[in-house]
DNA sequence: ATAATGAATTCTGTATACAAAATGCTTACT
DNA sequence: AGTAAGCATTTTGTATACAGAATTCATTAT
């Protein structure tokens, strides 16, 4: 269930003579938005698994709201590959291949090494060292696995995209990136190799090495991406190529 | 005016004793998309030009269609940063300062060498041909600039993303590259820059040299992502930042 | 004349309604 | 029993309806 709108008001506080007019801005957020960001969510801790079917009604009433909204969220959601849209027949959640899980490491390649650095040239403290919390985070959580790794991971990837400055690099690895958070749980490298890959990455954004930044998160995830490469090459888990 | 639905349908041909039966799939496409292209399109050549309030009712009558399917498309031009949504208030058509540009720019910097080089190493011969074909219309257009210009050189770069084979990337260029096109009539090298760059790129494709593919690429983008820059930094148009 | 107030209008955000397609189930037929 | 046909049900795709916010415009007060 979702919270009600809250409309765009302004409120004044103070009494009778205001010198200094506070004005809050309670920011009406449309259902469609936050519709979007619970579905998401859904995928990816695999609430909603892949190659199920959303029945709109059903799952329109579930989230307490009508189609309307809903459908918003699902053209986006589609937009971003994460739900197939077949005519007619409706919408699925969509399932990767190691194919694609393939050509989204190589996107990855090429944008966040990028991404590092420019974080480690622009950082300002307050975003260098959320980053470095995170890798923190990451490290804690990296001694028992489970899946809140995979979120702690996802958001020091995009807290370093974020730090980048370059807001369309953001918007393309909230978009793409959670494929392969959502779908990398069983063929990735160990959690510890992760978190020491991750703490270096935070460590020359603090220390402004721009080159360093850049080359630890190369590494990091040409890794990842070579062990998925060598998958795809071995042609091991052709099961189940298209449908959605 | 939209076509109309054509329904999913399947016909039979031969007589009485089907030997052969060739099902015919005319598959429907759902309105929304249409409605996604048109709208698209209709920012890109400048119709609807940047600053312009998206009114719904106005625009889904134009395009003989009710609101929904048109929502549906917003939506998705939202995520891909062509619309600005302000929360009850309305639709525009976002508008992009340079500082934006220079990011996309930075964006395809990395993304479309990768494209070029692969392009270039997986490539098939009617592939590489409408590459070459592409590379070809647009020296033409180059005698004579006008707007065609802008879509001929979008559909290059798209073609060849497209035969990179990573649809990934094909998905993202034909998502944020449109922003560029749509925005760099100005400030843009000289056409015949252009078109000898996009041959010799086609050229590396066609021969099957990855390297040459990636670093002429690599040039064609740079040169324009280097005037951007200037562009930036001299700080010249800071004239109208944000709003939508 | 300018600013402020308030009513009328427009427009958005969301829900509901409805037609047509797809699906599933029952029944008839071989 | 297995297959096919036909009917009922579900579900999609789209249109329409409606409440409330934003905007506009006229009116009044300063």
């Amino acid at each position: 269930m979702i919270s009600l709108p809250a409309g765009h008001t302004a409120l004044t506080s103070g009494p009778a003579t205001p010198i200094l007019r506070i004005v809050y801005k309670i920011h009406y957020r449309a259902i469609g938005n936050q519709v979007y960001t619970l579905v998401k969510r859904m995928i990816l801790v695999g609430e909603l698994e892949p190659g199920r079917k959303l029945v709109q009604d059903e799952l329109a009433e579930r989230l307490g709201v009508s189609r309307t909204p809903l459908l918003s969220a699902l053209s986006k959601l589609e937009k971003e590959m994460l739900v197939k849209s077949v005519a007619r027949r409706g919408m699925f959640v969509r399932r990767f291949d190691t194919e694609e899980l393939a050509q989204v490491y190589e996107v990855r390649l090429r944008l966040e090494p990028y991404a590092a650095g420019q974080a480690a040239r622009v950082r300002d403290d307050a975003a260098a060292e959320a980053i470095v919390q995170r890798a923190h985070d990451y490290a804690h959580l990296a001694a028992e696995p489970n899946t809140d790794m995979r979120e702690a991971d996802y958001e020091f990837h995009m807290d370093i995209m974020r730090a980048s400055g370059n807001d369309l690099v953001f918007n393309i690895g909230s978009s793409y990136n959670i494929i392969a958070v959502a779908n990398t749980l069983g063929l990735m490298k160990t959690p510890a190799e992760s978190a020491y890959e991750h703490t270096a990455i935070a460590a020359a954004i603090l220390a402004r090495d721009e080159i360093g930044a850049m080359r630890h998160m190369f590494c990091h995830i040409d890794q990842a991406r070579r062990k998925i490469l060598a998958k795809v090459q071995a042609g091991t888990d052709r099961t189940a190529p298209p449908e959605y």
